[in-house]
RNA sequence: GGCCCCAUCGUCUAGCCAGGUCCAGGACACCAGGUUUUCAUCCUGGUAACGCGGGUUCGAAUCCCGCUGGGGUCACCA
């Protein structure tokens, strides 16, 4: 255990330190998000058992070529926006959140910042004869790496039986080179707190390089570097670093540096088992563009709704015929964000969720993110007192809880299903209507300029849109459709051929018989609220002799088109007096020309 | 292919470390009923798993070995 290394509760110990150390080259990936939560939640719990821990943010923009500033930004607001909060790291505020900032001294927190630092520990190295500058080009390393496929084994690079260090510096001076780690010739272990004692043999560990031909470090080495001088204890992450460890552990021991506690998580996959990769979403734009048989840039454009979609259209304007031809012929190639989500919104497809933004964008709560992504490889171990699993809890919970020990071993499949479920369950039991309300707005003014733009034209029924909604919704994107009905122009709806026949057209009486009266009915309810409405259709209905279904269905179908809305008195509400009546009009009017 | 990791219902998992109370429990999904003016909820019930083969043991989902299967990794990416 680590409180063994560490007691906890020493006076003025240093403290546990976790740390999530993305590369800003994109979103935060549904993966990376676990991971921070889990360093995160292990940081937290530390609190909870009486000692102190942090979870630093570091951002690792070595690469230079794919590291963006926007990029970096982005992560950091998807953390934040999770509420999954770094003590230490680049100073953020927004998403109603403040965290960051460099207490300890231990920044700066971008690695392409820290370059002196590293050149100060590369300079140890090679003075201890531990580095070595190499000069292979890219492709003779390619052809030695071919031939040691060919003969079945590991590619191994050593440094050569002959080789001359000083003429190696000296001639380091003038020509581009790497530097490279000259590997002990010893085994080493891994002790992992959820796979044990991992031991890979020497035979398998190469010289590997610790600085780019550009300067930079590699991964590995800034890695071990800036753990240990931000004085990182535990270093949580996924398992396809394992393989990395003993490189690591080798470098620390050159540096003289503590080996931190390791963990390394299972993995995430798509149901269907392979990976959770940013390409699904073009991958399945290309897929349905196929499918429809689209091959021009018009084409798509035209599916837009002319009223809506002026944005997408946009977004489509760079792409000429022939690029959309060569994407959909070329399985490698992928198109823009915005372009994708175009030809989405144009086939009318649910793209899969991949980043965090994805998620947001669909209407997921984050606390229900949250509460998924820590079932996905760790599980509470406990029951509730009707006996079931203990397996929806919040953020405090999972930072008293959290623990090692129970992290799961094995892979598993990103279902879905199974996080709509707990979105839904969330939004229509663990919400009161005041909060979705508001909720629901903010997401809007973000994610559907529509819907915002709706609620602003008459702020009176958002909290009626909001109550009828809330029951129904299973994300925030999908509330709209609960109230979608109330969105279009009073003669902007048609009417659905079954619901008419059942409803309007047939019965003892025809509903559309019974329309004209209960329009004048309502007519006369002066308090134009749901409550007061529900009670003027029910003494209607009962005043004419009739049971409610043949008021209700009716109704519906003159106000939506068809036989399905909330309560009517929130239906009516939503849609407001004006509104009501002219449908009503309109449906009399059509009911009379179909019979 | 070398090296490394993993293996309970379709999926996420509890149980495994301290073998019997497990002909394996929960959740999601699915199926069948029921409540409800529609939809959505909600309620009840059901189908469904210890990968295979050897050991160890009175007894194995639980311990050991092999096989099979899945995954990771083999960059001047992180």
């Amino acid at each position: 255990m680590f409180r063994l290394i560490r007691p906890l509760n020493s006076p003025m110990t240093t403290p546990i330190v976790t740390r999530f150390a993305p590369s800003p080259t994109g979103h935060l990936h549904i993966g990376g998000a676990r991971t921070a939560l889990f360093c995160w939640a292990y940081a937290r719990r530390i609190w909870a058992e009486g000692g102190e821990g942090r979870f630093l943010l570091r951002i690792e923009d070595t690469d230079q070529a794919r590291s963006s500033e926007d990029a970096a930004r982005g992560i950091l607001e998807d953390l934040a926006w999770l509420g999954i909060a770094w003590d230490d790291g680049p100073e953020f505020g927004g998403e109603g959140v403040a965290c960051g900032g460099d207490s300890r001294g231990v920044g700066p927190f971008h690695q392409s910042q820290r370059r002196a630092i590293y050149d100060a520990q590369f300079a140890r190295l090679i003075e201890a004869g531990l580095a070595y500058p190499a000069f292979d080009t890219p492709e003779e390393l390619a052809t030695r790496r071919k031939a040691a496929e060919k003969e079945k084994r590991s590619f191994i690079y050593r440094q050569p039986n002959d080789f001359d260090l000083a003429a190696a510096l000296d001639r380091a001076k003038i020509e581009p080179h790497v530097l490279r780690f000259k590997m002990r010739a010893e085994p080493i272990t891994v002790r992992d707190e959820v796979l044990g004692e991992v031991t890979f043999p020497y035979e398998e560990l190469d010289d590997l390089v610790i600085r780019k031909a550009d300067g930079f470090p590699t991964y590995h080495f800034a890695v071990v570097v800036d753990d240990a001088l931000m004085g990182v204890t535990h270093v949580l992450r996924g398992q396809e670093h394992l393989n990395n460890t003993p490189r690591h552990i080798a470098l620390q021991r050159a540096l003289g540096f503590e080996t931190p506690g390791y963990a390394h998580m299972p993995l995430i996959f798509n149901i269907d088992g392979t990976k959770m990769s940013k390409r699904d979403k073009d991958k399945a734009a290309k897929k349905a563009t196929r499918d429809a048989g689209i091959e021009s840039v018009s084409a798509l454009v035209g599916r837009f709704d002319p009223s809506r979609g002026r944005e997408h259209a946009d977004a489509l304007s760079a792409l000429s015929d022939d690029d959309l031809r060569t994407w959909l012929k070329d399985k490698q190639r992928q198109l823009g964000r915005d372009q994708v989500g175009a030809i989405a919104a144009a086939l009318d497809l649910r793209l899969p969720e991949i980043d965090v933004e994805d998620f947001r964008a669909s209407g997921y709560l984050p606390e229900v993110l949250n509460n998924y992504l820590a079932l996905l490889g760790w599980n509470p171990g406990m029951k509730n007192e009707d006996g079931t699993d203990l397996e929806r809890f919040d953020m405090d919970f999972l930072a008293g809880h959290f623990s090692l020990e129970r992290i799961g071993k094995s892979n598993s499949k990103f279902d879905r299903d199974k996080l709509l479920s707990f979105n839904a369950d969330t939004i229509q039991h663990g919400m009161n209507d005041d909060g979705f309300a508001a909720g629901w707005l903010a997401w809007a003014g973000r994610f559907d300029q529509e819907l915002a733009a709706w609620a602003a034209a008459d702020a009176s029924r958002w909290a009626f849109a909001a109550s009828a909604a809330k029951p129904r919704a299973r994300t925030l994107a999908d509330a709209r459709g609960a109230i979608a009905f109330a969105l279009v122009a009073d003669d902007g709806f048609s009417y659905d051929d079954k619901s008419v026949k059942k409803h309007l057209l047939k019965g003892e009486p025809r509903g559309i018989d019974v329309l004209p009266d209960l329009q004048a009915a309502l007519g006369l309810v002066g308090d134009w609220t749901p409550g007061s409405l529900e009670a003027a259709i029910a003494d209607f209905a009962e005043s004419q002799g009739l049971g409610m279904g043949q008021v209700a269905q009716p109704l519906r179908v003159a106000l939506t088109g068809a036989a399905v809305s909330p309560p009517l008195g929130l239906s009516l509400a939503i849609i407001g007096r004006d509104a009501t009546l002219a449908r009503l009009d309109r449906c009399v009017a059509f009911g009379h020309e179909a019979s």
